[in-house]
RNA sequence: GCGGUCGUGGCGGAAUUGGUAGACGCGCUAGCCUCAGGAGCUAGUGGGGGCAACCCCGUGGAGGUUCGAGUCCUCUCGACCGCACCA
């Protein structure tokens, strides 16, 4: 008997092999086609954590596969490395952000490589230095000069504390995160990428991307938003303006009984500054929380400007004009007109103040003079009713009547509006790459000439006062105007990280070169051919990037029109959650079963296990993959990533689900280091079918058809059946018999498996390999090819029903007839035993399938 | 509220896309073996009935279409996810 498999020893030496042997380096042959796998690229956090390995496990599977099956793979891998953490950790700790980076990202480095990964490393890549963030400030300029940058005004969450901006996602309950202040909406000078520009073309394309799952796609289509109305002018009472509005139902506009501007609508400003109550209601909006459960507290609430706005298409009406907190200054025209027996909002806020509801859309079949409104808009089809002359049109004509008519009057026309919003990549932080931007008193926004570029990051900065170091740098900001030569100051504010990860993904290509994505080394990877990576970024990441690469090519920086023509969003990997009566977490090596109960291994206090759940520090229900894989090697982890679930859905992480695959993968090893039957020498070929007894003929289908099923399984994602599938092939191959040609069969399924398993446990199957006596490389063996010939049964069982109940089943030759079928089926025991006493009145036989017979 | 996904043994899941439900694995049961290991081997394992051959029930629930439904349709219950005053 042979001695236990040693993973770790035999996963150090292949990897230790593979890197010498530089197997993995991205080529361009010229002579095969190009294959690109990427997955999404880590942030450098500390250490990898589960998602991470199956993540990676998944795209190594692919590059490993398409390997074999003759293509040019590149499989980069590199690090998203600016960010806040690198911030929290220099104010906690007093350590860079640079140095903490950076050792970071070694030991993840170092982690990754335990995993055995097919990645060409000298392509790796931090976004935090110089040699890439130099680029992206070229290709910021390029933007720049092509219109798809704008400096102006937003509303931005300001923490009065740390006197910074802060994202949404780091307010919590109205208040900062680190602070705790309150946070308050103000209006400052932010960089925005046009990508509003492009809201039709991100969302027609969305079209030609079969290869993304729907769900993205819908996400990313109700995050545009496109909505279809009209633009309405309502003129002002006394003023020499008028009111522009966006609605999406120009058909009930005679049923309109005020008009609402946002808070933060420019002429609410303006009448605020003679009307302190006004002032004091706008104030109170802005100070209200932002997240949506405040809103919804606070309801309703509007402050009538005592001014009115002329019906466009009935001058005698005029309607009043309000200030109301649910009206948003983002999106349309930040002004509505309200309908509120056709909306729910604008019922609401009509109840509240005494307005008056007109019902103006009659739902079918009902009595037009008894439509009524009570708590409930009527949001529904029908026809106009009170409407002049829309009266008796259906809702779609009536918009259509209603927009040419308000055409006619020169008071609006129809519009499309969007939920996008353009993308502010300005943020008051230190590390992010600096946006290559001079102001200046006298020219204004100058951007920084092409030859100083980089705009290094100072290192001398310091993080024990809050605010932002780049602001507060003695010298860094401080410097000469390029247009003419005066005193100027630069951009203080570095980019959104996820301007460093929308273009990262070709960099790849050419991740040393110096011009930012040089065609000919880019252009024959591009796109990405498969994408992997979490459902959390299916809209912002996945979104951001594709609009780089619309703005890319309008640069002439890349020829394609989309980065990723295949997309893959991997489950999360979960585990339970252990708690004591005290709410604390445990982690799950924290707990141990001790007479049948669940208890803290440290004092023995009972433990109580939660749902699976994601895994989280914070629920402490992590489990780390260096200790798996120093206990049973990245080969057991690799297969338990993808045996357990299917790669869309959430796995379930199991100490138990772990020692099968270990075990899994000790019992291939000793198939393979002691076969059950002798072998003959490697390169025989094929043994002849002919010659072969029958159950060794049966084994030969199963092996070439395994070949077939595992084939189809990658190509499709389905790596828990080709799992399966590799395991039951395994377990027909234990199983044997030592008779005469049983050597070479032996051989064959031995070969095939290894090469299946090559991309999943590839350390297994190099050493597995070798010990079939080849010399070669497993990881650049050919995928294999199954004999057609051997797919087909010469036998197919097929099952017969009687009246749809399964009463026997029939063995026939693949090539039956239909009379054959039913023939041999009405003969069978079981099939005449039900039949008794019944009249067959119809058998259906659908050859190779079933055969059903009608009583 | 709007949009979406999903409900199959004790558990994770499979089912040639309308044709033998439960592959593969985990767990469990019984037995064997042993240089007592993270073992290994054999058999069994959806529920119920029967000595047995077999029979009945069974894919969240209720209907429907069909020779035939886990799969298609309608309603319903439940879980999860995304968006959320988007005019």
């Amino acid at each position: 008997m042979s001695e236990r498999y040693d993973a770790q020893a035999v996963e150090a030496r292949w990897q230790a092999a593979w890197e010498e042997a530089g197997l993995f380096r991205a080529t361009l042959s010229g002579a095969r086609p190009t294959y690109y796998v990427l997955e999404m690229f880590p942030y450098p956090s500390g250490r990898i954590h589960m998602g991470h390995v199956r993540n990676y496990t998944m795209g190594d599977v692919v590059a490993r596969y398409k390997r074999a099956r003759g293509f040019d793979v590149l499989h980069p891998m590199g690090w998203d490395a600016f960010g806040l953490p690198a911030e929290n950790a220099a104010f906690e700790r007093g350590v860079h952000p640079a140095e903490w980076t950076y050792g970071n990202i070694a030991t993840m480095r170092g982690q990754l490589k335990m995993m055995g990964l097919s990645i060409d490393w000298e392509r790796e890549f931090a976004t935090c230095h110089p040699g890439y963030y130099a680029h992206q400030q070229a290709l910021f300029l390029d933007f720049f000069e092509a219109g798809l940058v704008e400096r102006k005004e937003a509303w931005v969450n300001w923490d009065p504390v740390d006197r910074t901006v802060l994202a949404n996602e780091q307010v919590v309950d109205g208040r900062g995160w680190r602070s705790g202040a309150p946070v308050e909406k103000r209006r400052l000078a932010q960089w925005f990428l046009r990508i509003t520009r492009y809201a039709d073309e991100l969302l027609e394309a969305l079209d030609a991307l079969p290869r993304w799952p729907d769900k993205v796609r819908l996400m990313q289509r109700n995050w545009i938003g496109r909505s279809e109305g009209a633009r309405i002018l309502f003129p002002v009472e006394g003023r020499d303006e008028a009111l522009e509005v966006f609605t999406t139902r120009p058909d009930t506009l005679f049923g309109a009984s005020f008009c609402a501007l946002s808070p933060n609508h420019p002429l609410a400003t303006a009448l605020a500054a003679s009307d302190p109550a006004l002032a004091a209601f706008i104030d109170e909006c802005n100070l209200a929380g932002i997240g949506e459960r405040d809103i919804e507290a606070a309801g309703k609430r509007g402050h009538d400007t005592g001014l009115r706005v002329r019906h466009p298409f009935a001058a005698e009406r005029t309607l009043p004009l309000y200030v109301a907190n649910f009206v948003l200054m983002d999106y349309g025209t930040g002004a509505i007109f309200g309908c509120p027996a056709h909306d729910q909002r604008d019922l609401d806020f009509a109840r509240s103040q005494g307005l008056p509801v007109i019902p103006v859309v009659c739902p079918p079949g009902e009595d037009a003079d008894a439509v009524e409104i009570g708590d409930v808009a009527y949001v529904g089809d029908g026809t106009a009713i009170n409407s002049d002359f829309l009266n008796g049109l259906a809702v779609e004509d009536a918009k259509a009547s209603a927009v040419a008519a308000l055409a006619e009057r020169g008071l609006g026309g129809s519009a499309v509006s969007y939920r996008l919003r353009d993308w502010g990549i300005s943020r008051q932080r230190y590390w992010g790459c600096p946006i290559p931007m001079v102001l200046c008193e006298s020219c204004g926004v100058v951007p920084v000439p092409r030859e100083e570029l980089p705009v290094r990051l100072p290192e001398d900065v310091t993080f024990d006062k809050p605010g932002n170091p780049l602001d507060r740098h003695p010298t860094w900001k401080h410097t000469t105007c390029p247009r003419c030569g005066g005193a100027a100051v630069r951009s203080t504010d570095t980019m959104d990280t996820f301007v460093d990860s929308s273009w990262y993904f070709a960099r790849f290509c050419a991740a040393r070169a110096d011009v930012p994505l040089p065609a000919p080394e880019v252009e024959p990877w591009l796109p990405v051919d498969q994408y992997i990576g979490g459902i959390e970024h299916a809209v912002l990441h996945l979104l951001y990037s594709r609009f780089f690469t619309k703005a890319l090519k309008l640069c002439g920086h890349v020829a394609i029109e989309e980065p990723f023509s295949g997309l893959f969003t991997q489950g999360m990997v979960c585990h339970e959650t252990y708690r004591d009566a005290e709410g604390r977490w445990y982690y799950p090596d924290e707990v141990e079963t001790r007479a049948g109960r669940l208890v803290a291994r440290e004092d023995g206090r009972p433990v109580t296990a939660g749902r699976s759940e994601a895994m989280s520090k914070s629920k402490r229900n992590t489990v780390d993959p260096e200790a798996i894989i120093e206990a049973y090697g990245a080969d057991t982890a690799r297969l338990f990533m993808l045996s357990d679930s299917p790669p869309e859905r959430d796995l379930e992480w199991t100490d138990t689900g772990v020692k099968g695959a270990w075990r899994y993968v000790a019992a291939f090893w000793r198939m393979v280091a002691s076969p059950p039957v002798a072998l003959p020498p490697p390169g025989a070929g094929a043994p002849a079918q002919g010659t072969l007894a029958p159950p060794l003929r049966a084994l030969r289908r199963s092996i070439h058809r395994t070949v077939a099923g595992v084939t189809e399984d990658l190509e499709r994602f389905r790596f828990n059946r080709a799992v399966a599938r590799v395991r039951t092939l395994t377990n027909e191959l234990s199983a044997i018999e030592d008779t005469p040609g049983a050597g070479p069969v032996m051989r064959e399924g031995l070969e095939t498996a290894v090469r299946l398993l090559g991309p999943i446990v590839p350390h297994l199957a190099e050493e597995a390999w070798r010990c079939l006596g080849h010399e070669s490389w497993l990881a650049q063996e050919p995928w294999p090819e199954p004999d057609p010939a051997l797919l087909a049964d010469d036998v197919v069982v097929v099952a017969v029903q009687v009246d749809g109940r399964k009463r026997a089943t029939i063995s026939l030759p693949a090539d039956h007839d239909k009379a054959e079928a039913e023939e041999a089926a009405m003969a069978e025991g079981g099939v005449r035993r039900a039949l008794a006493g019944r009249e067959v009145r119809k058998v259906i036989v659908v050859p190779g399938r079933i055969v059903n017979v009608v009583t």
